[in-house]
DNA sequence: TTTATAAGGATTGAATACAAAGAACAAGGA
DNA sequence: TCCTTGTTCTTTGTATTCAATCCTTATAAA
């Protein structure tokens, strides 16, 4: 059920954007979990705020993905089906393939060393049992990348694709096996950097992805 | 300025979502222009609605990229930069390559006579002077190829990069020497999808696209 | 016992009311 | 003249109220 929801309330930012990043926290960290419904009643006296902004907010969870709303019945976490899944990942591939290129084409120097600086990043957290540090490191590494192609559009809609997963990704993240193989894929995306390897970089983004699928395939099939 | 919108009532929808296609229609169309002021005031009565679905549409079409608004100011329709431009047709480039390989493998022997019709259609419209129904049948004939796909996030996603274009597209159409160089690719991709050619599919639809960049960007230009 | 239906409650949809911020403009002083 | 300040008006942000719909539950009849 829903538990400690509050507003980080930043002064300068309208309510319903504010509403919008706690309910998409709250979304991606499994707090509100998928199928659960989101009253605009109950969030509103839970948060302290009216009606208006939770519904606001909502409308804009929905157009991320990470709501859906039936007409006159409202608006409930979006469920994610394997098939939906595997339609995500199918679109991130090619986007993740798009973003190397761009950014094998126009990263800056300084960026590379962001790169390698975020690659260490990673690693040390991977030695915290933190997980949610670790998620976010890993995030910040590939937000490099993204950063580095220099595509506004590109990168905004790589994030959407990637929300639409983040919270199933969670699960996959907490075993800690992975993290060789994460930290190893990590250094070969440097290098593919360092020698401007488009092709090697695209098929390495590739694994990368790929391996993720398996794991998360699971936590779905859990789901139900 | 502002003309003679009105609404469409589709009965069942809720208010906002035939206030949110009503504006987003206006948009595309041309008739809401780039940098626009979007006063909720000033809709509502146009509209004949009060602000609240007003509000929640214009929320909506902010995450279509169709608006942007800044806090305590309002919303405007959403203007687009030469890079915006740019940007975006980098990703539909990738997205439209990543659509022919999917609708290569999937496209049923119904969804393909389905095709060859609408590039029928499309052959006909273009004899007629009606730009909109022009527009609308070319569309159609792509929506085929994305349907095909079998991926709805994809189509989603690529629909929503299609958008974002249209208005500056309608200029595009507008110019009947074109309508050659457009029927002649639609068949080369006919034919690309009869013989199941993946290459020659991705290369053809990438021209098709780069086609429309410089006659755009001309209209991106005089905007200023 | 099962099903149909009616009443009541819960919840969303939409309109209105109130508060606060920002913009425009006028008046006064340097 | 130009800058500053204050006042007013416009517009957005948020809350509240009213209306419509849906769901549940209870009751009654087959």
């Amino acid at each position: 059920m829903t538990e400690n929801l509050t507003l980080k309330m930043d002064d300068y930012l309208p309510l319903r954007d504010v509403v919008f990043n706690t309910l998409r926290e709250a979304i991606l960290k499994g707090e509100l979990k998928p199928g659960e419904r989101l009253m605009e009643m109950h969030l509103a006296t839970k948060l302290g705020v009216s009606r208006t902004p939770i519904r606001e907010a909502i409308r804009m969870l929905e157009h991320e993905g990470l709501a859906v709303t039936i007409p006159r019945k409202g608006a409930q976490v979006a469920k994610m089906t394997e098939k939906d899944l595997q339609d995500v990942l199918e679109v991130r591939d090619a986007l993740d393939a798009l973003a190397v290129v761009c950014a094998c084409e126009r990263m800056t120097d300084a960026q590379f060393v962001e790169l390698k600086e975020a690659m260490k990043a990673f690693e040390d957290a991977t030695r915290t049992d933190d997980v949610r540090h670790i998620v976010e490191a890993d995030e910040a590494f590939h937000d490099v990348i993204y950063a580095a192609a220099a595509n506004p559009k590109l990168e905004n809609i790589i994030n959407s694709a990637r929300e639409q997963m983040y919270r199933y990704r969670y699960e996959y993240v907490k075993n800690p096996s992975v993290y060789t193989q994460l930290i190893s894929e990590h250094k070969s995306i440097i290098e593919g950097f360092a020698r401007r390897d488009v092709d090697y970089l695209k098929s390495i983004m590739h694994t990368h992805l790929a391996n993720q699928i398996n794991a998360v395939r699971e936590v779905i099939r859990e789901q139900d």
